[in-house]
DNA sequence: GCGAACTCGTTGGACTTCCCAACGAAATCC
DNA sequence: GGATTTCGTTGGGAAGTCCAACGAGTTCGC
């Protein structure tokens, strides 16, 4: 085991995988947000759009299941994406405790514009690799996450 | 181009490395600070513990240089630190604006029990990698980190 | 059937992280 | 020795995450 703990305490944490790619996470981060707030878009709200496009009109308690976030904070995003004229809430006639939320045609139209943006972000962030290093990367993360 | 975005356009964001990566260090993050909470300690505490202790009596604004934090909060934390008997602050005769923060005996015992506690923690984030493969995860990471 | 239990959308609040502005005290510059 | 800068601290605000509760609506158990 490592000696001297006290003097090399703070470069010990910032050696650890947690802490490096919690810093690549925090830059990918910065990057992804940049970009698509040329569109307006924050990316808790990219997120809660594309799972509306993705799955059609869907209720928001699956929208808050699909992507973990709070149950309140989804009410507020497709506040916000309704007010951009992005996503329409419509009773759901099968049941009428829920919405059934729908992405409009603007609304995709900002998402393929999203989707590029974030892809170049991406490039970005991942400059410094070849691509099949980009590639191996995403393997090994892939494993990490899946576990 | 991929058609079809708007089918797809969660699966594609999901596919992002930014959003891979996003993951991994927020299971990471978890990870750590379920450890170290054991020893009563939240991750930004444990990070301005190990801060001082590697940098001997050192000046609050040195500590929010070297970290990155924001000048509020490492107040907010050195009163915890203090509180805990972790860390103590005492005027700088050099310079009477400054406080000479050091590391307590106690605190260096908390710090050397984090950083096993930090260490298992990260053990188990890479556990689905062989050793060579979570090496060659930390170089590729570092690679875009440094960039 | 019909009351109990649950779900849905919404509201409210708490907490953390991050960013900016200001302040008195103290040091430094010229 | 006056102007500028630094230091620790306080204050406020925006954003993200989480938990508690509620009325309206639906489903389950018997």
């Amino acid at each position: 085991m490592t000696r001297f703990e006290g003097p090399d305490a703070l470069g010990h944490i910032q050696s650890l995988p947690s802490w490096l790619v919690g810093r690549v996470a925090a830059r990918g981060r910065s990057l992804v947000a940049d970009a698509i707030a040329e569109e307006g878009l924050r990316l808790p709200q990219h997120a809660v759009l594309a799972a509306v496009a993705e799955y059609g009109p869907v209720a928001q308690a699956d929208l808050v299941r699909r992507l973990g976030f709070d149950a309140k904070d989804v009410v507020l995003l497709l506040n916000h994406l309704e007010d951009a004229g992005l996503a329409v809430r419509r009773p759901d006639p099968r049941d009428r405790r829920k919405n059934a939320v729908t992405v409009t045609s603007t609304g995709l139209r900002t998402l393929e514009r999203c989707a590029e943006l974030a892809e170049r972000a991406n490039a970005e962030l991942l400059a410094p690799l070849s691509e099949a290093e980009g590639r191996q990367l995403m393997e090994l993360l892939g494993r990490v996450y899946e576990a």
